[in-house]
RNA sequence: GCGGGUGUGGCGGAAAUGGCAGACGCGCAGGACUUAGGAUCCUGUGGGCGACCGCCCUUGUGGGUUCAAAUCCCACCGCCCGCACCA
């Protein structure tokens, strides 16, 4: 017989697939449209495991539904901007623009080797100018609705990438991108207002029932929204207010001092004239110069000063002192708190270092704690107590009575606090969009007409390293002529943060080639919202929180009709080898390129899809591969064997139900039962839950199945009626998983048309049905007895049955029934005294 | 510390709603076919006992609910991930 030979029939298949444009999609208003998406790379050059379990998931999603009648939309395209290609530029000496064009096709044809159902023709590339044009557009956009703004302000500084980050991508205080703990500097930036959007991206996680809970919490968690109380701390002798935030108000009455951030704007005239400037100053910029990871992090030391000054609790009157200390962050709430030791890790810790009093003002019912007992800050509820007029007041309660109370008076008012802070979109790089503005003198911050973009990236610039956009040093980019007045003026030289090419690069994919807008509204109301996203964790708050605000934006400005961008989200595992993520460092990289040369794309994609459930971390074994690859062998023989079986003249099947006993030779039952239960299965298995690798072992309990039925049917004896609904049904199946062989074997089996172009087969349930079940028997809890017995004996049938059982009488000699559980169908369930 | 996840044979992993624990695959053992096989095909394979007829134990640990628990409840332990001075 025929080797199987996978590389071959591969590339036969892939050069056909792309000759017909077989996976070319285009709206059909007629058709259930499915948007299947999965996370578009960066094009590093080289596809690695993740990836191709990435694109072999989405592979099966969208080939499942194609079968299944949707108009399928499965784009691909390159996050192409980013510092790789900047470094590799000062490094090698490679332009950045060549060295990503050229890694896009060394990647492109990985893909291609992988057989994934990709629309090439709508491929993107975020670094080419038919689309940061529109990056830009979309900033313009954001600009002309008040959501970008530039100020001046402590951002993290990664030194190695030598450019700013966003808070998402600083987030342990470390660089997303390379680890490098980050610094504070203070710059002129570029901002997006998302936290305009924080309550609707909060609330809306409700609408996203298709999302992993995980996500949604660390999202809920990374907005972080928080209600209390702004009040008012007037200072002693001077005509300010401190203003505090606390979500606390019960524990007003517990406050023994004040705390100012460093960065503090009323630090300089707190302190002045209490003849501590000096100590202060030296104090704060010594702050100012430590790693901000230090200061971000909770075992740090608290360090504080007393600022000389005083100021008056509003309620109870009294009279505290005023300190300046490290651990108040100007970035959250007001950047001044107010400390109640006794009810604050932080604030008790503070307090016991530098010798503050510490008051309890709230105890449980037993009256604990008390200022004496207290060895840990107490933060539960409890009763109010040296509280004043609130004395007695649980502590709920008394958050409000206090809220309302100041607000009564005038000090103070309710107020909502986010943990999300505004977007950081400058980058102080070269390989990235430019921000559409220029710099007038006379009109100020301009920003480029909307006709005039794209603003193109100038080719010729010196890489060499700097804390400056390589752009400014480039005269004829800097230099142009303010779009108002004319007049000479400058360029922003910063580019924009490619996270912003990605948030929005899934409209683009509906309407790749569209000239006048970033997308055509029409095809997008089409198309999106994605029906199926696919990607890795690591992006559940950056990327994924940018997209979902954008896609508020642009239904704000009345562009698109729906508010989510993403209705179902599949977070895939990571791949490990050695029980680790596979890293170069390490030396346990499987190298997809040789792994698809040895074995064919259709054995890898199968090994990933057996090993483990999509979200599940997947232990790499070259074993594993070994049995994927001894499958899809076995299949092949198979098939064949059933193909090239002329002893009796074949007939198709097609899938029609049973229609006679006439139609069935002997074992013909059995294997069609074989059949229609696989097809329920993995139907099962696939829609619903994307099970692939419970679908693939019913697949492979078919082949097992059929091998079975032709051991035991000779030659001339065979049902050809079911052993060709059999081989259909098993191509078809596997097609979505192995889409090469599926469709050569498709061929063999003497069909014109392609498989990838076939309904998905559907069950019939009386056939799918089993004649005879198990129906076990215990007594007392443990299995005494198996009856074989009709699916649709009743529960006094079984009974009856299983008491009549010798084996089971064995257990029930010289003792009384007591109980009997019956469930038709499972089980009888003895249970005696 | 807070939030989330997870724990099942030698290994990866199965067990829709509580109802035969260990599907499927890998590995291992034995056999068949072979000059040979690391190809292919059969058989066996959680642990213990034992006249292949069976009995007992077993889903991280300890309790509980139930005729029945990997699955539900309570307490604990291990590992993984995210956030972490957020007032």
């Amino acid at each position: 017989m025929e080797r199987y030979n996978a590389r071959d029939i591969e590339t036969k298949w892939q050069n056909l697939w792309k000759e017909g444009g077989f996976y070319r999609s285009s709206p059909d208003p007629a058709r259930r449209k499915f948007y299947c998406l999965e996370m578009f790379p960066y094009p590093s050059g080289n596809l690695h495991m993740g990836h191709v379990r990435n694109y072999a998931i989405g592979d099966v999603v969208a080939r499942f539904h194609r079968m299944n009648g949707y108009n399928v939309l499965h784009p691909m395209g390159f996050d192409a901007f980013g510092l790789p290609a900047e470094n590799a530029a000062i490094k090698r000496g490679v332009h950045p623009a060549e060295w990503t064009m050229r890694n896009i096709s060394l990647m492109k044809a990985d893909l291609e080797m992988l057989g994934i159902s990709y629309d090439w023709d709508r491929e993107v590339a975020t670094c080419l100018p038919d689309y940061y044009k529109w990056t830009q557009w979309l900033f313009l956009l954001m600009y002309k609705r008040g959501l970008a703004y530039k100020k001046k302000a402590a951002v993290n500084w990664c030194p190695e990438c030598n450019t700013v980050l966003a808070d998402e991508q600083a987030e342990t205080g470390k660089c997303w991108r390379c680890g490098t703990p980050v610094t504070r500097k203070d710059l002129d930036q570029w901002f997006f207002r998302i936290t305009d959007y924080a309550d609707r991206l909060l609330d809306d996680l409700r609408l996203l029932t298709g999302w992993p809970e995980r996500v949604k919490t660390m999202q809920e968690n990374w907005i972080g929204r928080s209600e209390g109380l702004l009040i008012e701390f007037p200072v002693d002798g001077l005509d300010e207010r401190i203003v505090v935030f606390t979500t606390r108000a019960d524990t007003i009455f517990g406050v023994t001092f004040v705390v100012l951030a460093p960065e503090h704007p009323l630090l300089e005239k707190v302190t002045a004239g209490t003849g501590r400037e000096t100590a202060v100053r030296d104090f704060v910029s010594r702050i100012a110069r430590s790693p901000a990871a230090d200061r971000a992090s909770e075992g740090a030391s608290r360090e504080g000063l007393f600022t000389g000054r005083y100021a008056v609790n509003p309620l109870s009157g009294e009279r505290v002192p005023v300190w300046v200390a490290d651990y108040v962050l100007m970035e959250y709430g007001t950047g001044a708190v107010m400390g109640v030791p006794a009810h604050d890790d932080r604030d008790l810790d503070f307090a016991r270092k530098n010798g503050l009093p510490v008051r309890v003002v709230i105890q449980d019912e037993s009256g604990n704690p008390t200022d004496e007992g207290l060895a840990d800050a107490y933060v539960g509820p409890g009763t109010m107590v040296n509280s004043g007029m609130f004395d007695g007041l649980e502590s709920e309660e008394g958050k409000r009575r206090v809220a309302a109370y100041v607000e009564e008076k005038g000090i103070g008012r309710r107020h909502v606090t986010y943990r999300l802070r505004d977007w950081l979109i400058s980058r102080q790089r070269y390989w990235g969009a430019p921000i559409p503005m220029v710099y007038c003198d006379k009109c100020g911050v301009v920003p480029v007409p909307e006709e005039h973009l794209p603003v193109t990236l100038p080719k010729d610039v010196d890489f060499v390293g700097a804390e400056m956009s390589p752009l400014v040093s480039c005269p004829e980019f800097v230099n142009t002529t303010c779009p108002c007045c004319g007049e000479p003026a400058r360029r922003e030289t910063d580019t924009m943060d490619t996270f912003m090419c990605s948030s929005w690069y899934y409209f683009r994919y509906t309407s790749p080639r569209e000239t006048r807008l970033p997308f055509d509204p029409e095809a997008a109301r089409y198309w999106l919202p994605v029906d199926q996203y696919i990607g890795g964790i690591e992006h559940a708050v950056m990327h994924l929180l940018y997209s979902r605000f954008f896609t508020k934006v642009l239904y704000d400005a009345g562009l698109v009709d729906f508010v989510e961008p993403f209705t179902n989200l599949l977070t895939q595992g990571m791949v490990l080898k050695d029980g680790a993520a596979m890293s170069k460092s390490r030396g346990n990289i499987v190298e997809p390129r040789e792994l698809i040369e040895r074995y064919g794309a259709d054995t890898a994609r199968l090994f990933i899809l057996f090993a483990a459930p999509p979200e599940k971390e997947l232990e790499w074994s070259d074993r594993g591969v070994e049995g994927s690859s001894r499958f899809l062998n076995r299949v092949w023989r198979l098939v064949l064997g059933i193909a090239g079986d002329t002893a009796v003249d074949r007939q198709r099947a097609q899938m029609k139900p049973v229609r006679s006993a006439a139609d069935v030779g002997a074992g013909g039952a059995a294997l069609r039962r074989l059949t229609h239960a696989t097809i329920k299965k993995v139907t099962h298995d696939i829609r619903g839950r994307f099970n692939f690798n419970t679908a693939l072992s019913a697949l492979m309990e078919m082949v097992n199945g059929i091998y079975r039925y032709m051991q035991e049917c000779p030659r001339g004896s065979r049902d050809q009626v079911a052993l060709a609904e059999a081989a259909d049904s098993l191509v078809l199946m596997l097609a979505p998983f192995a889409p090469h062989i599926a469709e050569e074997l498709w061929h063999r089996l003497d069909h014109a048309e392609s498989v990838h172009l076939q309904p998905w087969p559907v069950h019939d349930e009386e056939v799918a049905k089993s004649q005879r079940i198990t129906v076990v028997v215990q007594v007392n809890g443990r299995v005494r007895d198996r009856l074989e017995v009709d699916p649709d004996s009743s529960a006094e049938e079984l009974q009856r049955a299983a008491l009549e059982s010798r084996r089971v009488g064995r257990f029930l000699e010289g003792r009384r029934i007591k109980k009997v559980v019956t469930v038709p169908g499972k089980l009888v369930s003895i249970v005696t005294e």
